[in-house]
DNA sequence: GCCAGAAATGACAGCGCTGTCAATTAGCAT
DNA sequence: ATGCTAATTGACAGCGCTGTCATTTCTGGC
């Protein structure tokens, strides 16, 4: 009833394991056999069991999606990171498995080793905070499983695809500086994500830029949730010389500055401009729609993956990639 | 390396096939040798080989996520949704895979195929609208392959769990018939989702509860986007005898509706109330916060995984379970 | 105390592939 | 042609488990 292996090899009259050869695309395979098989396989409609494959082999053909529990708060973030990476998955015909990890509390090495030990996964993707987690890099590497990271902090060693955050960022706050601002707020996401700290730098590069003084006192911390944006705005608003403008490391963080504007009845843009960063769906639901910088997530993904699998196949490497940014000046910003 | 059921066996003294059964809780084993193999299981730190059981026997120990692509737009609903799938499954150490499929354009039977084909999966897990697909829900059950619904729109024959909608919606909308809303508009979601017609009933319901009679000029179509349900409330704001508030079918809709509000210098809830339906993220996070039902998306996502396990281990039939609602009072309606 | 039948256990093959290593064929210089 | 290395192919075992069916060990009833 299923087509096997061993029924392809007898249809082309070579032996089981020159087939499993040309499934592998391993060099030493005559081209005009390899056409043979492929033709027979395609005519056939075989397909390879990954359980057999997974047994027998070194190979398992999944990789797994690691991503923190604790500190994502922005699922549709997530959200299209996954499905750029089953895009790529789909391409390949590699299976992916979702690992919700917990830095905090539950152990994630331990699901680490799960993972290897019993679905002997091929490869991992990983998001932020988890690319820059000591501990589980040093255990995958243990383990020889191979990792693509988006937007990891560490770039020289990483593969997989970044962004050029500060740069974006100092674009923003430029954006800012030259409808006027001068006084101008920033909210920081999480200490440890590099987002953080690439976005407060550009925040500071564009200050400098533009020869005016950074000012402690208008950078607040949040942590990259709505309800943090509300604190870290309702804070600016408290100040003696309220800014004219906020730049919020996040659009949900920007989202918060916003609602905590509404709740002082302070008119954005018109007493404020608020600007974020991802453009997530939210950016432009808001009231004003949100000027925000644009991370292609889904193809951030992809491309990752993509690394990961030429990793994986020895078809290279495995690059760290740069996507380009793009600023979205929209309706929350205007000159002070 | 690895430790082995055959290293179990010797352990403890009985045949590998005996702590196969063991491993398969099946009922032909006397207690005390269950008790002595499930200690040396522990002990040695045994973890049995997914691919070998998939291979060797009929069982995979996975399940599919099926969702459709196309027409879910409410990325954080799935997010949500596969959260609490994830967490069934951890808690029977069954393993998930997410599979989008998109119903209009490729062809869901082929991946359908492919995935009991490729992966041998023991069951699926299925969202809005694949539910109600007919030629989906056909296929598999000629594969065998048991699944669980979230809201599907047939409760007679399907198992997962469901949310009394109709009767949510009507709660909602008589909170408005309440406040004193006498003209109240409604904005659909796409045609052929439960959550459409459950909706819309409820909303008929209330009215004519209250005595109210039905004007289907005050109902217009939506698709469950943010932009679907700007595009609705423009269409109602242009009507001679404008409503004084709007019950979107969703969230999202709800959401355009607020915007669309902005846009044409209303106040909510001041001019308008906007109620909307699911309770995500983003009810709160507007301005004023939006009246909504509260759907337990995660919650549902793990009791209907639970149900399909109950059945795949012969636990029992898989019931239809139904969760409750809350509605949701915020700040975005008032009194006309 | 013996036997039928049920309960519990075990022997063994084989799921569909790939790793290892041996065997064959091709390519090339002599 | 001949011998040699390199390229290509094949034989075979076995990955870690479960299905089938045979076997052993308990039961209780007489």
């Amino acid at each position: 009833m299923r087509v096997r292996l061993e029924d392809v090899a007898r249809a082309t009259g070579v032996s089981p394991k020159t087939v499993s050869r040309v499934l592998n695309e391993e060099p030493s395979v005559k081209e005009s056999t390899r056409k043979k098989v492929l033709a027979a396989m395609e005519q056939m409609n075989y397909r390879p069991s990954p359980a057999a494959r997974g047994l027998a082999g070194s190979r398992s053909f999944l990789i797994a999606m690691l991503y923190d529990n604790n500190e994502n708060p922005a699922s549709t973030y997530l959200a299209e990171i996954q499905d750029g990476v089953l895009d790529a998955c789909d391409a390949h015909r590699y299976s992916m498995m979702v690992s919700p990890l917990r830095l905090r509390g539950h152990d994630p090495i331990r699901r680490i080793d799960a993972l290897v030990a019993d679905h002997h996964i091929d490869g991992v993707i990983m998001t932020p905070p988890l690319t820059d987690h000591a501990p589980l890099l040093r255990r995958l590497q243990e383990h020889g499983v191979p990792c693509a990271s988006i937007s990891p902090l560490q770039r020289e060693v990483a593969i997989g695809v970044c962004m050029d955050e500060q740069q974006a960022a100092k674009a923003v706050v430029q954006h800012l500086l030259e409808l006027g601002h001068k006084r101008i707020g920033h909210i920081l996401g999480i200490a440890n994500h590099g987002a953080s700290r690439w976005r407060l730098q550009g925040y500071k590069d564009a200050l400098a830029a533009a020869g005016l003084p950074f000012d402690p006192a208008l950078v607040v911390q949040g942590e990259f949730t709505f309800g943090s944006g509300v604190i870290a705005a309702r804070g600016l608003f408290e100040l003696a010389r309220r800014p004219t403008a906020i730049f919020a490391a996040n659009d949900d963080m920007a989202a918060g500055v916003m609602w905590a504007a509404n709740e002082r009845g302070l008119k954005v843009p018109k007493d404020l401009s608020v600007c974020g960063f991802d453009d997530t769906p939210l950016a432009t639901q808001l009231w004003p729609p949100l000027t925000t910088v644009r991370q292609p997530s889904r193809e951030m993904g992809k491309l990752a993956t993509l690394q990961l699998m030429d990793k994986l196949r020895g078809r290279g490497p495995g690059l760290l990639l740069q996507v380009p940014y793009s600023l979205q000046i929209r309706e929350s910003t205007a000159k002070p």
